[in-house]
DNA sequence: CTACTATTTTTGTATGGACAAATATTGTAT
DNA sequence: ATACAATATTTGTCCATACAAAAATAGTAG
């Protein structure tokens, strides 16, 4: 099995499966990358999160969550506060209408995975988490 | 087997094996989208290639290929011309230079692959790209 | 307090990606 | 020949990525 096969099936598998993701939210007027950072949000669950914490949990690094959250904060899907025991840092929440905007788009993110994901069977699924992981590591 | 947990190894493993590339040729100055187009030319052995050519053959279909050639045109590594046949067209060759650049980064990119897959046995690495394109079908 | 260092976020700049509109050229119909 | 449609590329705009530098704040040593 030739390497070069194997890296340009996973690159090319990628694109495909991050097109999918965002011709479904494309719709809604939201990128992958801001709905991502919603959901990091949403996962803290009213605590607040700073923006070295939603860096760490991003599939992505990225470096400037600040520019994409300042999106985010337009459309009053998310609020920022200046947090007060360290003024260094920066309060993230995830507001009513964020949560109500992901309430929309999570069945719409399932099918889009669901769809791509069900050309697999079930022990195919964990074979190829598997083999994934091995890579990464 | 969660189907979320499929995706996010996935799209982890796609970061993963881009990063390390990017990774390999940037001390050589040339981005992977860069490095692509020129091994693209080459592959075309003297015979020129059009945009739309060279837009067909890369892993990630893109709309503002003019932009990227138009930069290894500054550095010397491709040749832009106009069809005389059908002015429409451009016609594209990789200069010597960027052939003797090449030379230089194939290994390069041969190694940085070849350490990434290498993790797996010859079996499964057949196994992965089995699965990875029932996927892509 | 001042100087220095570390931490956290923001800003600047260059590159790449998606997509629509504009431009140039060619071919075709009338 | 003129008008119109098709093709190939370029340009404009906006968003995202990578990275370096700047700014703001905090903590610590003298």
């Amino acid at each position: 099995m030739d390497t070069k096969e194997v890296i340009i099936t996973l690159l090319k598998s990628c694109s495909y499966v991050y097109e999918s993701l965002v011709r479904a939210l494309k719709p809604h007027g939201i990128s992958l990358q801001q709905f991502n950072v919603l959901r990091i949000l949403r996962g803290q669950k009213g605590k607040a999160a700073n923006l070295s914490t939603v860096q760490e949990l991003m599939v992505n690094k990225m470096s400037n969550t600040t520019r994409l959250i300042d999106k985010l904060i337009d459309k009053n899907l998310v609020k920022r506060t200046i947090c007060e025991e360290n003024r260094r840092k920066i309060e993230l929440f995830i507001t009513e209408k964020g949560e109500g905007f992901l309430t929309v788009l999570d069945p719409i993110i399932d099918g889009a995975q669901e769809k791509i994901i069900q050309k697999l069977k079930p022990d195919e699924k964990s074979n190829l988490t598997e083999l994934l992981n091995k890579l990464l590591k």
